[in-house]
DNA sequence: AATGAATGAGTGTTCATTCAT
DNA sequence: CATGAATGAACACTCATTCAT
């Protein structure tokens, strides 16, 4: 019938194409919801051709996890490791950086499809919660502590403070992706963002000693 | 062996017990891995009986929702409209019944399940946004504008402020039913609560300086 | 398109009769090119039926060998705990009875699937041999040894002699069976079962005492 | 890492190797759960390349059937047919051979696989049973038509009494290999065929009486 | 000759839904 | 009303075979 598609060879680029071609179809669909041969179909191979890279669905949602969060929380990371300024103003740069990447739907989709598979495969939960929620606290509540310890803060719990941080930031990228399609009325990201600094740097300030 | 439970009729409270097992059930395993046999197990009744009272997997879910937020939301704005206080004691108030909601994973589990599976059904993610992000939203944002026509709270946008106020609290909630199997170092989410409403109206106080 | 067939319910005879459909549909193909498609189409329902039943393909090679070889040695071994004749006579009779078994070429298709499969699937091999096997050696054996103990035959290891008396009937009935769609000189079972009970009570019979 | 197999050119050799390799794991797995890729694995060569000498995995099966029992044949019968002895003794060469034969659990696998395979291929089925059976029947049908011949057996059908002879061999090869693995009181072969021997040509002596 | 990436038909099993009782 | 046996479409995964290199 239709000409068989060439049979191109593409051994090194195949595993990061399957994963971008997965990771859309998770997104669309679902995890539980989306066929290996919908995702061999938007990479462009056969069904087949899926399991010479990864043994399994699971396992590519495992590489999908891996390979798009990993890399952002290394760099930024590196970047507080090296930066000179002030506790706020690396609140500030976090902020920023984390806002570039939640403005991205595809990698906002990876920690909502965790969220909702988290219960059906705790490993994966587990390297979650550690390797990602548990890296970008400690990185917060490092920054706060230092803060703290400078008297640039005042005297909270940095734990919590990073969850404070965190919140409006995750919660509206969770929300954007959710309702994206029939939002009515959006909300700018950077506008919710502004605010939210500017009142947390405010509330974290010390009392005006009087 | 066990002694049968009594034959009452019952069939005025079938559709409730129904959701509640659908509800337990979607819970452990999430709405797709749910198997209508295993809800039909827990409410003890068997797999054709469930259709006598909901046509699909689907009408389910959506008479789940509905049932499960809307008469938490009702409650919240009839206590509100009839409250006299300041617009600080308002916001303490919805952040404690809220905090009452949250405590319940069983209640939580239903936005994480729309979270999930707003993709799949944009019906529901409409349904959703509308009449609980939405009402809520309003009610959090009204009295915020009037804290802000009182002189009690600086001038902020209070749709956003809104955001700001709910995100701790709901994404705390998520982030407890997702990783409660697992946590090692659980935050006591009252603890949080009390730092996130002392930073929030801190920064919410209109400028010390005359 | 076709008319859908009804529905018949038939829970009490449908386990034998998946049985018997996959009896047939093994030996026409062996066990591991049977699909469960074969089965269900013999026997008369859909495939999700025989799920209702059996929880897998081995489950039912694993129920057949039982269903189709037990009552077998059990009918034997009955008839032979009261026996009342000589040792040779027992011989005789348990002869006669294999040889009605192995006259069904159903029945003897079940010990050709378990030689085929034994490697596959160690469990079932073990069965096999400790009940099957083994208990039709002792059986033989029981009678060799009370023969030697009459003085009606001569000292042999009854172990060995019960193997050289059952390996003529058990290869017949496989070679008959495999090879029946093409033996073009077909050997009378009842003439070699005659010569070799000749053959074989004359050799056990005591030295002519000189 | 290891010394590679040297580069030689090893292009007579690879036919007999892949039936080496093939061997080896239909024994393991079957015919059937055998996969091309555990053929080419153990023999050391791609997948690829075995379709460079055999066509399919079938036509592997039938050059393996081939080549390695018709050879024993062979010898067979030249030793035979230069045998000046009695049949007793024509009998003991044969049964010695053959023993040395079946003591090679490779070479019994391949009867046991077409046994197993043999309806699933009638062409194989008709190629074994008047290439192997028939020949090795005939073989020693002819030996005993000597001895009676010759007086020194009584007389019975030589085609039955031929069946008679193997039949024991036979099986408890087939057995040996079947149940190796979880045999707990494995019986000595030697011990087997030397009772069998005695007994058969003590039932095969004439009469005693004059 | 040899490779091994790619294919795609095939199969065991699951499960939402139906319906005869 | 209630049951649960029966259905059949769906899907993850396998593997004999092909073919570009």
């Amino acid at each position: 019938m239709a000409t068989p598609r060439p049979r191109t060879r593409r051994k090194e680029a195949r595993p990061a194409e399957l994963l971008e071609a997965a990771l859309d179809t998770f997104r669309a669909k679902g995890f539980a919801a989306t066929r290996m041969e919908d995702i061999a179909a938007r990479a462009g191979v056969s069904k087949g051709t899926i399991y010479l890279y990864y043994p399994s669905k699971l396992a590519i949602f495992e590489a999908l996890v891996r390979a798009n969060l990993l890399p952002n929380l290394d760099r930024m990371e590196a970047a507080l490791a090296a930066f000179p300024g002030s506790a706020a103003d690396g609140l500030r740069l976090v902020a920023r950086s984390l806002a570039e990447v939640t403005a991205q739907p595809r990698l906002v989709a990876v920690p909502k499809l965790v969220l909702a598979e988290a219960g059906n495969f705790p490993e994966l939960a587990r390297f979650y919660r550690h390797e990602v929620v548990g890296r970008g606290l400690a990185l917060v509540a490092g920054i706060i502590s230092r803060g703290i310890a400078a008297g640039e803060f005042r005297e909270v719990d940095p734990e919590l403070a990073a969850r404070l941080f965190f919140a409006p930031v995750i919660l509206a990228a969770l929300w954007q992706t959710t309702f994206a399609a029939i939002e009515e009325s959006p909300v700018a990201p950077s506008a919710l963002l502004s605010l939210h600094l500017d009142l947390l740097l405010r509330s974290l300030a010390p009392e005006q000693a009087g």
